[in-house]
DNA sequence: CGACTTTGACCTGCGC
DNA sequence: GCGCAGGTCAAAGTCG
């Protein structure tokens, strides 16, 4: 059931600002014994085909499918503090500026991997943050309902841009942008802009996906 | 039947 | 004013 490579649906690298403490390194390493479990159960099951074996990692799936929902609604609490966070940051952009306006850390490409992931922009009065979030195939969950009003192909880019508004309370003005970075297929590009006039509907329940 | 997508048409700001 | 590019509307379609 469980496959080996596991690990590329997901990645969660949340760096931003301040931010990347404990809470990051918890669910890293829950993340870390969710893939080596993993590992164990494809192990066992390929082993030996014993009833008793099946049976054993049967269990040991639910038990993984458990943790993995943990996992996930976690990440998912924790997406949204960050919105939150940069949104109420954003609120006192009278005298300090944040860091370098323009690109903070970009890809440094070394050795193998990049590390690049969550980067604000924001700027400008109504509340515009926009999030470079790279996660495979995860679906982006941040919390909220989204209903998508139109799409269109913006120039220079083969991917077309998505356009959604908040749509847990009639009244939300808040609208969100999603669009593929041109170059690096797995990069979405998401535009927050607005403000939630309402209470985050629970978090990491059912909520919508796209690819 | 209601909520959401899809998709072409329509609108708007901007440069020429 | 015209045309383009980006943003939005809304009718028709889809899904549970
Ligand atoms: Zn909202």
């Amino acid at each position: 059931m469980g496959s080996a490579n596991y690990d590329s649906s997901i990645n969660l690298n949340l760096s931003i600002g301040s931010l990347q403490g404990s809470d990051i390194l918890r669910i890293k390493q829950l993340h870390d014994a969710t893939q080596q479990s993993f590992h164990d159960a494809a192990k066992l099951q390929k082993a030996d085909r014993s009833t008793e074996e099946m049976r054993l990692a049967v269990e040991e799936n639910g038990r993984l499918k458990r943790m993995l929902a943990i996992i996930r609604e976690r990440h998912c609490a924790l997406r949204a503090q960050v919105l939150r966070l940069m949104r109420s940051s954003a609120a006192s952009s009278s005298t300090s500026m944040r860091t370098s306006n323009r690109k903070i850390g970009k890809q440094e490409i070394n050795g193998s991997r990049r590390v690049s992931n969550r980067q604000v922009v924001e700027d400008s009065r109504p509340r515009i943050v926009k999030i470079y979030v790279r996660d495979g195939d995860l679906v982006m969950r941040d919390g909220y309902y989204w209903r998508k009003y139109g799409q269109k192909v913006i120039r220079d880019n083969p991917y077309p841009r998505a356009y959604f508004r908040c749509s847990f309370a009639p009244l939300c003005p808040v609208k969100k942008k999603v669009q593929r970075s041109a170059e690096d297929k797995s990069v979405h590009v998401v535009i927050y802009e607005g403000e939630h006039n309402h209470v985050q509907p629970s978090p990491g329940k059912p909520l919508n996906y796209m690819t």
